[in-house]
RNA sequence: GGGCGAUUAGCUCAGUCGGUUAGAGCGCUUCUCUGAUAAGGAAGAGGUCCCAGGUUCGAGUCCUGGAUCGCCCA
């Protein structure tokens, strides 16, 4: 008897000879199924290197629309981290995804070379800490190794930046340091002069202590942190009035040495308040709060204007001279009630509502904090002391002197400087200002044309700050940065020096060959005004006006290159981290706007803080860093990259180990590559060439596999014009999945048959995958289209894929969807009677109907094999398998009945569930009654719901059911018994160490009914296992195994 | 103290316009399959959708208040 089984085994075809369109792709290199993916990506760069594959992928493009990006520059003296991965994969994926679409990306690196950070490295490699030594040091030295050191680590940050595949060009960067980077921003200051916004003023300002400088608002920003502070109330004693103080509150005790008068709302009710035997003033809002509930008596009530005028006794007599109006209690506009006491001491060098209290009343500035931020000779014990380390002996001295009424510890957030950590003090200086503020509406006009992703940030944290923006601190008393180009006379007469030809020619000789300090400052020349002699301010500017100059001193502009400035601006593309809100996407914004009325660029991209695995931020003296190298040389760049596009929206911070990539790489990129690599091995195999315009016929299931790469197609160019490689990655990754979990799975059989049509299906949907990935994945994908396709020096020459709509099939797609849900319920019916797949049935009975009825049909070979029964029964009523029940759905009818939906849902569920639904599924309508009105409602107002009766292995969804015959006779048990011998005797020959290909020389013996089942079954076994002769007589064989009880003896030779 | 964001299974994350049975992957348990896979399939366990009010016929989703965390600012 010929066995129902079919022999799945064929000899490999010849290889095809007809006429080919494009050259033969096949025979493929082979696959590694163990392949390292680090060691894979060298050889990747290896290759772009030799065919110089990012220069050719800007090349081609020349002429076609421009994508213009810019990079916000690096500093490179320090290591780089994988935060810095981070942004620079996000800076590479669009542009890469961009010039696929057509378009030319000229990518220009750029290194931020000035600032703080930088002078820092050098005074701790130098063992020095203050400007004092470092003058002298020597400023051109100094200067020296400033600029030696920016780029001391730039080797690091190439390789790391080649190998992680951010094509940028390095080799052509911006460095702020250059003569031509400073001379462009020197021009932009002087259209800033020119238009009188840019100004020295006198303002109290955030001030680093230690680096002798002030501090700009967004620098401020970046360095609060939470301290203790002490709290102290302290008496500020009536003059003449015995027994009687105001209480006055402080947070920060050392600038009580300066105390210069007391402030007080004129609106607020303060109250004198009777303590013991002793009055204090306060407001009486916060009465309770400081002096405790009935800790006190209220002797007397008065608005605080009654206060204005009365003389105190300061708390300290070192200075005493604060003029006229010194230590007596004013009026504040700025005094509240919120903490406190309502009673605010001022001292007028320190802190922005004082000095204009001050400046209101006529108060003398004394300030008797050195620049260094130690108390200067006239504070006797505290003199030489640094004032925040003095704060406890002044609480001392004030509870001794019995000044002190109360002290407490206070937390909260205080700023420090960002860079060396020393608390700031809020110090009175001239300070250079750029006046902002003239242009904040055209700012915030300006940010309205900006994409801002996520979108929050538009109106939220950058909106407000905008709104909130006060003028820029320019200024930095510092050496190593770009100079502020003011020349000035003693008597005052300024000049804002705007090129190297203008200075050139005021000092009449050349400009300095270097622009930094001190060479600058040597360049003196006569007042055009006055006979005075000009000479340079000694400040240089804030780092963040560099590098928010870059869109045009990137090019030198405007003394040269104006036309390449002028069609790479604005940039369409910018990509930095959250923290830069107030960094370089201010910069650019503030500069753009005060030269060019305009943003300089349309998109942005914000990206979040990495985090470790517990949710904290990673930081060296946590030790919690993943060094980037780590990540790179056990998983892989592109495994990298991946995690930090799909795993999460990149702007919600990541929570990061190098374990959590290995977790990506499980997950998708072996999937991929063993996809790939089983594509390679069948069609070597086979010797299968792929014809790329194949038009022969196709499947259903090969047309649902175009079908999902159309789709998937569409979904990855929407999700990435949208910036958002989030969804197109993983939609990507959703296809990959169904390709190899179901497209492969399914046509396994095919491939061993080396079916055209499969390999070419399967060869374009892998293909394709490398174009739709290459911008993000630019390693694997490269390799993988080298190898099957090659007709390109790269994937990154190729376009990207357009959506073929020709082979788009939605309805193919649902139906596909209709039978994978009908099978995962068949599925779901063996596991529940525990009857393995091995074990063929007889039937699969369906409820289903109409379209779906339609689907599964279409689809009933898959059926039938993936449940492994012999035939499908529809059946389109339930009866036999359970019971109808309606559901009212809620979303057609509830817009339509609206408050009446309670009624809608009782009168559905009154109605007789088995006639409504066999009218229905007949495509008529059902009558309810809902307040006297008849409504007809139509198959999709219900939810049809299967009940299945008890006694039945039946697993339903919805509309559909299937149900499992699982009564067995003597051929199924037959057949699953030969099925389960061949599963035993493949063991036997895995046991045996024999190929995959070898024959063998069967013998079996043991259980009759088992040798019975195999003879009836002997040509699928033997096709199965390979067997070129099959002998009943191994009763003596080494192998035995047990099948349902009953045993099996194996004997494998090689034939 | 203010602004912005977040909070969904043990973990990492989806969840569309508000629609009544909230999902996936990983991990765990059990079973299964294996002639690509470090795989695949099935079942199970696992959820007060942060809390409390409110709007609504109906809230994970909208509104108000609060909690916790993060960031930014004072």
């Amino acid at each position: 008897m010929a066995s129902p089984l079919r022999t799945y085994h064929r000899a490999p075809r010849e290889p095809a000879d007809r006429p080919r369109r494009r050259p033969p792709v096949s025979p493929f290199r082979e696959v590694d199924p163990a392949q390292s993916f680090p060691a894979l990506e060298e050889a990747v760069i290896e290759r772009w290197r030799e065919r110089n594959v990012f220069h050719e992928s800007v090349r081609r493009r020349e002429g076609g629309p421009r994508f213009v990006f810019y990079e916000g520059p690096p500093t490179a003296n320090g290591r780089p981290g994988s935060h810095h991965v981070l942004s620079r994969v996000f800076k590479d994926v669009f542009p890469r995804y961009k010039t696929m679409r057509g378009h030319v990306v000229h990518r220009k690196a750029g290194w931020d070379c000035h600032g703080l950070p930088v002078e820092l490295e050098i005074e701790r490699e130098l063992g020095i800490a203050s400007k004092a030594d470092i003058e002298r040091y020597g400023i051109a030295e100094f200067n020296a190794r400033c600029r030696e050191s920016v780029f001391a680590y730039i080797g690091e940050w190439n390789r790391l930046t080649e190998r992680i595949g951010f094509w940028i060009d390095t080799d052509d960067a911006y460095v702020t340091l250059s003569n031509d980077y400073i001379e462009s921003v020197w021009w932009s200051l002087r259209e800033v002069w020119r238009r009188g916004l840019l100004y020295e003023g006198h303002k109290v300002v955030p001030y680093c202590p230690r680096c002798g400088t002030a501090l700009s608002s967004h620098e401020v920003a970046q360095g609060y942190r939470d301290v203790v502070d002490p709290s102290v109330y302290v008496r500020f004693p009536v003059r003449g009035e015995e027994g009687v103080s105001f209480l006055g509150w402080t947070t920060t005790p050392w600038t009580l040495l300066s105390n210069a008068a007391l402030a007080v709302d004129p609106d607020t009710t303060y109250v004198r308040a009777q303590v013991g035997d002793e009055v204090l003033i306060l407001a009486e809002a916060l009465a309770e709060r400081v002096l405790g509930e009935g800790g006190y008596e209220v002797a007397e009530r008065m608005p605080g204007s009654a206060l204005v005028g009365t003389p105190y006794e300061p708390p300290f007599s070192f200075v005493t001279d604060y003029g006229e109006r010194g230590h007596t209690v004013l009026e504040g506009d700025f005094v509240t009630t919120d903490d406190g006491t309502g009673v605010v001491h001022t001292a007028v060098a320190f802190g922005e509502d004082d000095f204009r209290l001050g400046e209101r009343w006529g108060l003398k500035v004394q300030n008797p904090v050195l620049e260094d931020g130690t108390f200067d000779s006239r504070m006797g014990p505290f003199a030489g002391r640094f004032v925040k380390d003095a704060d406890a002996d002044i609480v001392d001295a004030l509870r001794e002197s019995g000044r002190l009424f109360r002290s407490d510890r206070y937390e909260h957030a205080y700023p420090h400087c960002w860079r060396c950590g020393t608390p700031l003090l809020y110090y009175a200086k001239r300070s250079w200002y750029v006046k902002t503020t003239a242009v904040r509406e055209a700012m915030l006009a300006a940010n309205e044309t900006i994409a801002w992703h996520p979108e929050h940030i538009k109106h939220g944290r950058f909106g407000d700050w905008l709104a909130g923006n006060v003028d820029w601190a320019l200024s930095r008393e510092r050496y190593w940065g770009t100079p502020l180009p003011v020349w000035r006379c003693d008597a005052g007469h300024e000049r804002c020096v705007g090129s190297r030809a203008e200075l050139a020619e005021l000092a009449g000789g050349a400009a300095p060959d270097d622009l930094h300090k001190p060479f600058i400052d040597e360049v003196v020349f006569g007042c055009e005004e006055c006979d005075g002699e000009m000479r340079r301010v000694p400040e240089v500017i804030d780092a963040w006006w560099d590098s928010g100059s870059m869109p045009f001193a990137q090019w030198h502009a405007p003394f040269e290159n104006d036309a390449l400035f002028a069609e790479r601006f604005p940039a369409d593309y910018i990509c930095e981290a959250l923290d830069q809100t107030r960094g370089w996407f201010y910069s650019l914004l503030a500069i753009s706007v005060l030269l060019y009325g305009q943003s300089s660029y349309r998109t942005v991209l914000c990206l979040g803080l990495i985090l470790d695995p517990e949710g904290q931020k990673m930081s060296k003296s946590r030790g919690n860093v993943v060094e980037p190298w780590e990540v790179i040389d056990r998983h892989g760049a592109d495994a990298f990259r991946w995690y930090y596009f799909t795993s999460k929206q990149p702007w919600d911070g990541y929570r990061f180990s190098v374990e959590t990539v290995g977790e990506a790489v499980r997950q998708f990129m072996l999937t991929l590559w063993s996809t790939y690599r089983f594509f390679v091995l069948y069609a070597n195999v086979n010797a299968v060439s792929v014809d790329a315009g194949y038009s022969g016929p196709l499947t259903d299931l090969d047309r649902w596999a175009l079908s999902r790469l159309q789709a998937t197609t569409a979904t990855a160019i929407d999700r990435l014009d949208g910036y958002d490689t989030t969804s197109a990655g993983r939609a990507v990754a959703d296809f990959v999945e169904d390709l190899s979990n179901w497209y492969v799975r399914r046509s396994r059989r095919r491939f061993w048959d080396g079916d055209e049509a499969a390999f070419f299906v399967l060869w374009r949907c892998i293909r394709d995958v490398s174009l739709l990935l290459a911008p993000l994945i630019p390693f694997v994908t490269d390799e993988i289209y080298e190898n099957l396709d090659g007709t390109e020096p790269s994937v990154h020459l190729c376009d990207y894929p357009e959506v073929d709509a020709g082979l788009r099939d939605p309805g193919l797609e649902r139906d596909m969807q209709v039978a994978r849900d009908a099978i995962e319920l068949g599925r779901a019916a063996r596991a529940q009677a525990k009857i393995k797949v091995r074990q063929p049935l007889a039937e699969a009975v369906v409820v289903a109907a109409g379209d779906e009825r339609a689907a599964i049909e279409r689809f009933e070979p898959l059926l039938l094999d993936e449940l492994n029964v012999k035939r499908v029964r529809f059946v389109s009523e339930a009866e036999e398998l359970g019971r109808w029940e309606l559901k009212p759905n809620y979303r057609t009818l509830g817009p339509r009945f609206g408050k009446q939906m309670p009624q809608v849902a009782a009168a559905v569920a009154a109605l007789d569930a088995q006639s409504a639904a066999a009218a229905l599924r007949e495509g008529g309508s059902v009558g309810i009654a809902v307040d006297g009105h008849e409504h007809a409602l139509a198959v999709d107002d219900v939810q049809l719901v299967l009940q299945p009766l008890e006694g039945y292995r039946v697993e339903r969804s919805g509309t559909h059911a299937v149900a499992l015959n699982l009564e067995l006779d003597g051929e199924l048990r037959r057949e699953g018994l030969a099925r389960e011998a061949v599963h035993a005797i493949q063991a036997a020959r895995k046991q045996a160490g024999l190929e995959v290909e070898d024959r063998i020389a069967l013998s079996l013996g043991g259980d009759p009914t088992l040798l019975d089942a195999v003879r009836t079954h002997e040509g699928y076994v033997a096709g199965e296992t390979l067997a070129t002769s099959v002998a009943y007589d191994g009763a003596g064989a080494p192998e035995r195994v047990k099948i349902e009880g009953r045993e099996l003896a194996i004997g494998v030779a090689r034939a």
